[in-house]
DNA sequence: AAATATCTTGCAACACAGTTGCAAAAAAGG
DNA sequence: CCTTTTTTGCAACTGTGTTGCAAGATATTT
């Protein structure tokens, strides 16, 4: 609860009800979470708009990074020192084709790539689809 | 011309005239583009779900492939031997923020990556973002 | 070349995702 | 409690993708 606050306060964030609700369902349910998720989640509490609002601002303060994915955009929460200034990440994603789900692996990083001459690389993302452990 | 009408044919298809000049728009084109750029590119010959309903078909049938991208889905060539039954691509895509083409770099592979117990991989996409030579 | 069966297209209508402007409400700071 | 600045809700709009159906085009057979 406090925490929340702290978490708000540290990326210069005025505490709302529903920034702090949007990013305690980040925390509560651990998998990405697309906006519709949040509205399922967080029901009529808050107006689309905001959410969306919400999310735009997270991501711009590095409080959650974009998560792709094939059918569309979903987010996750930073665990490391994200800040205004950058993002920083080379995990892998995990989506499961059975239940849907789409993790961050956050232990498992991205293999560097040798680019061919000219490419500069500035981030990457890597999606595995496949089969989770729970569904296998 | 008569290329195009072979290439349907061998994935089952039927020859009509926006089937053959999507084609033609991604050989001439070599980057990948979304639905919204065949709109632009084919003008007003078809109908916007004609282009939908052909790029379905395509990726159904092997002749195109998804690429992942952080403003959303675009489609490109399947170089190999995609067909109805089996998509195998394992290349990697680059998307440029200055020009903002993406690209299948199709000679450069996803590296091999050592999933924790319980996950089954099925396929890979990795995008890496930056600098492309042309802008850099 | 005409008839037939089958597939493809355009249109209209819809469902869903995401954005913008603006006035009212809430937060922070004194 | 008052002021400044930020955030929210609402309405309206743009964009993306889907579905049903009748009309048109393609391949196949006669
Ligand atoms: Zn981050
Ligand atoms: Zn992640
Ligand atoms: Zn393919
Ligand atoms: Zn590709």
């Amino acid at each position: 609860m406090d925490q929340l606050r702290e978490t708000l306060k540290g990326h210069h964030l005025r505490t709302t009800t529903c920034r702090e609700d949007v990013l305690s369902t980040f925390i509560s349910k651990k998998n990405a979470l697309s906006h519709g998720d949040l509205e399922g989640a967080l029901g009529e509490n808050y107006d689309r708009v905001t959410i969306y609002r919400t999310l735009k601002t997270f991501l711009e303060k590095g409080i959650i990074h974009k998560v792709l994915d094939d059918e569309g955009l979903r987010y996750a929460l930073c665990s490391h020192n994200c800040s205004e200034e950058q993002h920083q990440h080379d995990h892998i994603h995990f989506k499961c084709n059975e239940c849907g789900e789409t993790n961050c692996l956050e232990n498992l990083h991205i293999p560097p790539v040798q680019l061919p001459l000219g490419y500069q690389p500035q981030n990457f993302n890597l999606l595995i689809q496949g089969t989770c452990p729970k569904c296998n």
